[in-house]
DNA sequence: TGAAGCCCCTAAATG
DNA sequence: AGGGGCTTCA
């Protein structure tokens, strides 16, 4: 081992505490404190729920930054990009835009830019692609066609299938045999065709510059690994590694972490291991059991005082999770002692619960709870369906998180499939959709232009007598491979590099969707709109892909409404978020929890740790909904029942309501407590909510919020 | 031989 | 809404 000389660090010691220009004492309670300023080395931070996680993890951020350290030094790695921008946000208020120049992202994002400064190192193209899972399908799908795997008997899995099984394998760092035994039993005789696929697969994305999402991971895991001087380079400027979300992290990331803090052992890592919810991405709630082991002398600290929800809330929350394993004992405790019960509402059926959200909705808007600061939560966004419905037909404005993302579109991905190409032209899982599109181009003769277009060192889009060109699509394919060279060089501004690729496209578009084109048409306006904000192209197809948009946000944008919407969201994407008044619709067992999950070990705990993100989620109101007869195809409407998770709760614990029909809309708003959706069980006893001047700072508040008494009227809650 | 058009099926969560 | 399997058409 090398001779080590270990250099002194310029801040000589803390500095006192009146030096700081930040009141850490004041603003925080004492085991949000301790955290904050704990000394270097490994931390870990249990916070439960609610229970200022964010704060202190912004207030960490900055005590790190004021007692000497580099921001460019320190490194925030988070679940969502959003999350890194808020808390980098905050921290820089608090510091006077100090915090500007910390580093950070979501583990993928990070993995991305170290990986393009360093490619040369592990042969990869700087200007290689990232697949998101449906391009990795895509190009398995191809894959599997060339190999002539689907030409047996045998059944072969789908792509999507193909593409979550050899993920598997990466993000969990399992073999293949394990995976195909634990989540496909049914595939376990294909194992070497499959092994083979895999193998192909591999060699396929490297010769052709192309890194999945567990790519970038694993290769970014390798290459530190094999290259001990570039792991001491990027180790030694990652002074302190903040992570959040570490209940979340999958096996890959753990080591990517252990690696970043190799050198100066700095770590601060955030989680709570009752809400793990990402198993099926890989996530391993037990790397939070084993990161004390892992960094020796590490310190554990609680957060376990709530500011979020009412203690009826946190008793659900409390109740729900008892029977879950997990090992981390926390009791959550709030000072809002006061509140409503948690209610369970059954509604006839689908629309019915639709009727019941769409007016509690609109109510509470008259009272002035804020659209933004009501949430509507389901399992899945198809759940989500008639509250759409109902929604627009009272023109109630909502933006829907984890409905379709603006880069999974069709017409999105085409536009951008052109962009790819011209960016790599080796990605031949680009070039296929866009060859596809024109007409005469299947999947025959698609393949065979590109196997003569990507050959070899040919100039990219050049057409001569050489190629094996038909006259049937030879106009439309050389119109293309002309706008192609056009962009390649990536010279002119983005926006007009889409221009050019949608005066092409445009006319193909028209005829590929007949029916709803000019809906999707504003989708592509939209794009170029957000094209104008890039310099760089290569940071544009980066971003969408890493940080995808909602289509629904982006229809928003458009409406010049200054009312921040409601929001529709599944559980998973309402992480880390808080609301005065939670819906979570479609309680029914088989969908929460999922009969998917059912099969597999650990599933059902899975299911429950999900409900328990949900129900934490509320400030003030919690509703839970189900109908009672749902609508299945083939079996017409069978009976629903409710979620097993809710089915034996006291109702001392959680409320059963009662939904009955009244008189009609015009009647309702001559009365005040009837309606076609009437609670009788509501009355005058709760606390308005807050004004809007109150709620002002919501969406930035885990904890200031604590003394905060909403003033109490007359009005009850609107049935 | 390969493309296109039609019909039927199915549909979880996400970086 | 999109994918896969089928038939029909060039």
């Amino acid at each position: 081992m090398a001779r080590r000389i270990v250099l002194q660090s310029d801040r000589s010691d803390t500095p006192a505490p009146d030096q700081l220009t930040v009141d850490y004492r004041a603003e925080l309670n004492d085991q949000q404190y301790a955290a904050a300023t704990a000394d270097p080395g490994a931390l870990l931070i249990i916070a439960g729920a609610g229970t200022g996680k964010t704060r202190t993890l912004v207030y960490r951020l900055s005590y790190l930054v004021e007692t000497g350290l580099d921001p460019r030094s320190i490194v925030l790695l988070t679940f969502t990009r959003r999350a890194a921008r808020d808390m980098m946000a905050r921290a820089a208020s608090l510091l006077d835009g100090r915090c500007q120049r910390v580093q950070g992202g979501t583990f993928h994002s990070f993995c991305v830019q170290l990986l393009r400064r360093h490619a040369p190192a592990i042969n990869l193209a700087k200007t290689f692609t990232i697949l998101d899972a449906s391009d990795a399908a895509d190009v398995l799908s191809m894959l599997r066609t060339r190999g002539g795997y689907t030409e047996r008997d045998d059944r072969f899995p789908s792509k999507r299938a193909l593409q979550s099984m050899f993920s598997a394998t990466v993000n969990r760092d399992r073999s293949l045999a394990s995976v195909l035994e634990a989540k496909y039993p049914q595939f376990t005789h294909l194992h070497d065709d499959l092994r083979k696929l895999q193998e192909t697969y591999r060699t396929y994305k490297a010769e052709h510059h192309m890194l999945d999402f567990d790519d970038l991971l694993r290769r970014t895991h390798e290459m530190l690994a094999m290259h001990d001087d570039l792991r001491q380079q990027v180790a030694s400027r990652c002074r302190h590694v903040l992570v959040d979300e570490y209940q979340d992290t999958n096996a890959l990331q753990a080591k990517l972490v252990r690696q970043f803090t190799s050198v100066h052992g700095n770590v601060t890592a955030v989680g709570d291991d009752a809400q793990s919810i990402y198993r099926f991405r890989g996530a391993d709630f037990r790397n939070i059991f084993r990161f004390p082991k892992l960094y020796e002398e590490a310190r554990v600290l609680k957060l376990e005082q709530n500011y979020r929800s009412t203690q009826p809330i946190l008793e659900f929350a409390n109740h729900l999770i008892e029977s879950a394993d997990r090992s981390y004992d926390k009791t959550l405790f709030s000072d809002k002692t006061e509140g409503e019960l948690p209610a369970v509402v059954p509604a006839a059926d689908t629309s019915m619960e639709a009727q019941f959200v769409g007016q509690m909705i609109a109510q509470l808007r008259e009272q002035g709870v804020p659209l933004s600061d009501q949430a509507v939560l389901f399992r899945s966004s198809h759940n989500a369906y008639d509250v759409e419905i109902e929604l627009n037909r009272r023109n109630i404005p909502y933006v829907k998180y984890g409905g379709t993302k603006l880069n999974e579109a069709a017409h999105i991905k085409d536009v951008l499939a052109h962009l790819r190409v011209a960016e790599n032209p080796d990605d031949a899982a680009a070039w296929n959709r866009i060859l596809k599109l024109i007409h005469g181009i299947g999947p025959k003769t698609a393949q065979s232009l590109i196997d003569w277009l990507t050959e070899g060192d040919r100039e990219p889009f050049v057409v001569d007598e050489q190629g094996p060109f038909a006259q049937r699509y030879l106009d439309t394919l050389t119109r293309l491979l002309n706008t192609l060279r056009s962009i390649r060089p990536d010279e002119a501004p983005l926006s007009e590099q889409v221009d050019a690729v949608l005066t092409y496209y445009t006319p193909l578009f028209e005829d590929a969707y007949p029916d709803d084109y000019p809906k999707r048409a504003s989708d592509l306006e939209q794009l170029g709109h957000l094209a104008a904000g890039y310099e760089s192209r290569q940071r544009f197809l980066a971003d969408l892909t890493l940080d995808p948009i909602e289509l629904s946000a982006l229809d928003q944008e458009g409406t010049d409404d200054d009312e921040p919407p409601l929001v529709l969201s599944t559980i998973h994407s309402a992480k880390g978020l808080e609301f005065h008044t939670v819906f979570l619709i479609h309680a029914v067992d088989g969908t929460l929890p999922s009969q998917y999950a059912l099969n597999e070990p650990g599933g059902l705990d899975e299911e429950l740790r999900l409900l328990y993100v949900a129900v934490t989620r509320a400030e003030e109101n919690l509703f839970i909904s189900y109908p009672m007869l749902q609508t299945q195809r083939f079996y017409g409407d069978t009976m629903a029942s409710p979620s097993r998770f809710i089915e034996d709760v006291p109702p001392s614990v959680l409320e059963p309501v009662e939904l009955v029909e009244g008189p009609s809309q015009k009647q309702l708003t001559e009365s005040e407590d009837a309606g076609p959706a009437s609670l009788p069980e509501a009355d005058s006893s709760r606390e308005a909510p807050p004004t809007d001047a109150e709620r002002s700072d919501a969406e930035h508040s885990d904890a200031e919020r604590s003394d905060s008494s909403p003033s109490s009227t007359k009005d009850g809650l609107p049935f």
